[in-house]
RNA sequence: GGGCUCGUAGCUCAGUCAGGCAGAGCGGUGGGCUCUUAACCCAUUCGCCAAGGGUUCAAAUCCCUUCGAGCCCGCCA
């Protein structure tokens, strides 16, 4: 059975052969988080399969930094209230250490970024319009002022207020973009005047004074940056929407050709809902990291075609994992990172090892006795670390198993034959007895009692965890203190004055 | 009110554009590895394709209706 074209094939497919700029934009008015990496990592998945196609590609990122602080979110202090409505880029960095409020969100998400192996050009909103590149742009917008209006509410059916403009300037006075009111402007000096509510008023050069409104901006980025390509959520693609609006303007007031459009769903993250940086709901794509390879972070969202919705569940991140080592096809091939380091080694036993063993170098034993001793070490070393992380963030209590420092309760739920079963298998240790054999010994140990090796193993995982199932049960004791041990097989099988304290 | 997406095995989903025997992975079950114990290998179970109607030689797929889920339409992706 042929497998079913990748739709960043079928998207290469749909678009000319000619130069093509597949945009994103994401803007950091808080943390960047795994939904909205979604945009960015769809677009990585068609730039490279346009690549593939041999067609001549640049993938493009804007941070809106010019983005107005639009309220104090839950996650501020209260002295952000004399900010609200200035640009992200003119207000100070939560935590002190970055140039600004929107570089401390970019900094982290462009870091994720690189791991990811995503390397867009990068643009900021305020250093775009700051060294002139939105002047033409603008001036051209505030000649056309009605007719955008009128293509604005003709498509959206939202009435237009009689002093709106399509440009809003940053007041020099107060610092905010939202306060302003448009009076008159020169097309031929590059001024506009304006007013502002805290009082002020002036004439100021559209340059890197100010912004064009949303729909306004965003069409005429097409034209400016050249767009062709673009994916966007889909609150932007609903009827009479942002990309409707950004449609006719681009046509009509740019005369530019809107770019394809790939509308993509949200990340819905189990038991939490969607995601989305304004009431807090997020995981940020660090913080996935931390548990998961980048390249299956990008499996995640590059295997689902865009138009459906995910729903993610942090609990099954080892399911995911294996599966993208197991698969094959269009959708790994797209997700490979420079620093893919391929595992033959399953996740799930990865879980396994580390909870048995204490260090590196425990582990490397436990992969070894298990057959995997020709693994990759630095491959080994990465995958640790996200399993420790996960095990303390996201696994699921059956996933979880801890040496029980007490003997557990539910020993007493033991047979006789079981109990003297761990009796016998205490006797049996005897110094240095190497992993395989203690292996054995249990199979001997149940032959001579006149138990079922499946009783015995129960009998074993019981005194050690708790429950009835475990690692390897040689390996697994053999990693153990022996002391310990003995002493626990001894107290399960009440053959020993031996009490836990 | 207007609009979008989705509904296929216990779970996560392919397959729908272009109609042609209902699929994969995981899980479950059984077996193997002269050691069943979260490794590995092999085998295997599982479906009113949400419901109803229509078109067709033929429908998971196209059309209509209904139900259910999630969401968008106030600059959150």
């Amino acid at each position: 059975m042929d497998e079913p074209r990748h739709w960043a094939d079928v998207i290469a497919d749909n678009v000319a052969a000619k130069k093509h700029t597949i945009a994103t934009g994401i803007t950091p008015s808080g943390e960047i988080h795994i939904g909205n990496m979604r945009e960015v990592v769809t677009a990585d998945a068609a730039y490279r399969a346009l690549c593939d196609a041999g067609i001549d590609a640049e993938l493009i990122y804007i941070a809106d930094t010019l983005d107005p602080l639009r309220k104090v979110y839950p996650f501020l202090s209260d002295d952000y209230s004399e900010h609200v409505g200035k640009p992200l880029s003119a207000v100070p960095c939560p935590c002190g250490a970055c140039a600004n409020y929107a570089e401390h969100y970019l900094t982290p998400f462009l870091e994720s970024l690189e791991r990811l192996d995503i390397s867009p050009t990068i643009y900021r909103a305020h250093e775009l319009y700051g060294r002139g590149d939105f002047v033409p742009a603008t001036m051209t917008a505030l000649a056309n002022r009605d007719r955008i209006a009128t293509i604005i509410e003709e498509v959206s059916h939202r009435e237009i207020p009689a002093g709106w403009s399509p440009f809003n300037v940053i007041c020099e006075e107060c610092g905010r973009i939202t306060t302003t009111t448009i009076s008159e402007f020169d097309e031929n000096a590059g001024t506009v005047d304006y007013a502002c509510e805290c009082g002020h008023s002036g004439t100021v050069p559209a340059k890197g004074n100010g912004k064009l409104t949303w729909r306004v901006d965003w069409a005429s980025r097409w034209r400016v940056l050249g767009v062709t390509i673009e994916p966007f959520g889909k609150d932007h693609a609903t009827r009479g929407g942002s990309y409707d609006t950004g449609t006719r303007i681009s046509r009509e007031i740019y005369d530019y050709e809107p770019p394809y459009p790939i509308v993509y769903e949200w990340i819905h993250l189990k038991g939490k809902g969607a995601m989305s940086s304004s009431t807090g709901v997020t995981v940020t794509i660090a913080d996935m990291l931390q548990v998961m390879p980048p390249e299956v972070l990008r499996y995640l969202i590059i295997r689902a075609k865009p138009e459906k919705h995910i729903d993610f569940d942090p609990a099954r991140i080892i399911d995911l994992i294996d599966e993208f080592d197991r698969a094959t096809g269009r959708a790994v091939e797209l997700s490979r990172t420079k620093e893919y380091l391929k595992s033959d080694i399953p996740f799930t036993h990865l879980v396994t090892a580390v909870q048995i063993a204490s260090d590196l170098s425990g582990i490397r034993e436990v992969l070894d006795r298990s057959g995997y001793d020709g693994h990759d070490e630095a491959s080994v070393r990465r995958r640790v670390l996200n399993v420790e992380n996960w095990l303390t963030s996201y696994a699921p209590d059956s996933a979880i198993f801890e040496v029980q420092e007490m003997l557990p309760d539910a020993v007493k739920n033991l047979s006789d034959e079981q109990r003297a079963g761990l009796g016998t298998l205490a006797s049996r240790i005897q110094g240095g007895v190497a992993a395989k054999d203690l292996h054995d010994l249990v199979y001997a140990v149940s032959e001579e009692s006149g138990i079922s090796a499946n009783k015995m193993f129960q009998a074993i995982y019981t005194s050690l965890l708790g429950k009835k199932s475990g690692p390897r049960a040689g390996y697994f004791m053999a990693s153990l203190d022996r002391e310990f041990l003995l002493d626990r097989l001894r107290a399960a099988g009440g053959e020993s004055a031996v009490v836990d304290e």
